[in-house]
DNA sequence: TCCATATTTAACCATATGGTTAAATATGGA
DNA sequence: TCCATATTTAACCATATGGTTAAATATGGA
């Protein structure tokens, strides 16, 4: 199941999810450690936690006690589609598009 | 003034504000055509414009009677680099590329 | 001047969101 | 077995969000 834009761009506009994420950079974080840093009680960590799972941009994996958490950077993809047709491609333009796959097929296969 | 990051990614959490910044990738219009394909009122709509304007993802220019709302393609620099900071994904990625042309396509053709 | 048009403001409403504390649950380890 | 540790669930609360309708405001044009 995937998740809506609306949850994935949910899920980013909170400063305490977008700095959680962050961290997860680094690597798979238990979720009292990924709410140490805060200010903040457990059970809210763990609901922004929920939200970023449903959104897709992290997983858990519960091994004992301990419930690991695994960013998904493949979460942010439908997102950051989304964002690019306004952005730094010229959308309208799909022919060049067109071509610049082309020309990447065409370079992926002469390897 | 700059739009936070928490009013960028909220601002593009709703689907019926996407869809507004995609019918004026065509062209500046005015808010009563701007609301007129959604089933919904006039100051719904109205709110809806000032939270885009809020989060710098549109400006709007009053002439007289008209209020033009025009596209800011450069409101969305914000979150997308806050995205791309993340480093996981290959801006020439085939799939993505893919994705961004079809889903332009649906968008056009959704109207 | 006076009406129509374009839009916003005000007041309201139901539900969502982001937090809290207390209690429940499950596992680990002496 | 029994306590500590890790985490979630439940109940609650204040504020935000996304919608409504009615009224207000401002401009255009006959």
């Amino acid at each position: 199941m995937h998740a809506t834009l609306d949850e994935l761009f949910s899920a980013l506009s909170d400063n305490t999810r977008r700095k959680i994420l962050i961290m997860l950079l680094e690597d798979d974080m238990a979720v009292t450690d990924v709410a140490d840093p805060f200010d903040m009680s457990l059970p809210a960590i763990s609901k922004h936690l929920n939200i970023l799972s449903n959104a897709g941009l992290i997983t858990q994996e519960k091994r004992g006690r301990v419930n690991w958490c695994k960013l998904e950077p493949d979460g942010l993809r439908d997102a950051s589609v989304w964002m690019l047709g306004f952005g730094q491609f010229d959308i309208l333009d799909i022919e060049s598009l067109e071509k610049l796959i082309e020309t990447h097929i065409d370079l992926t296969q002469a390897n």
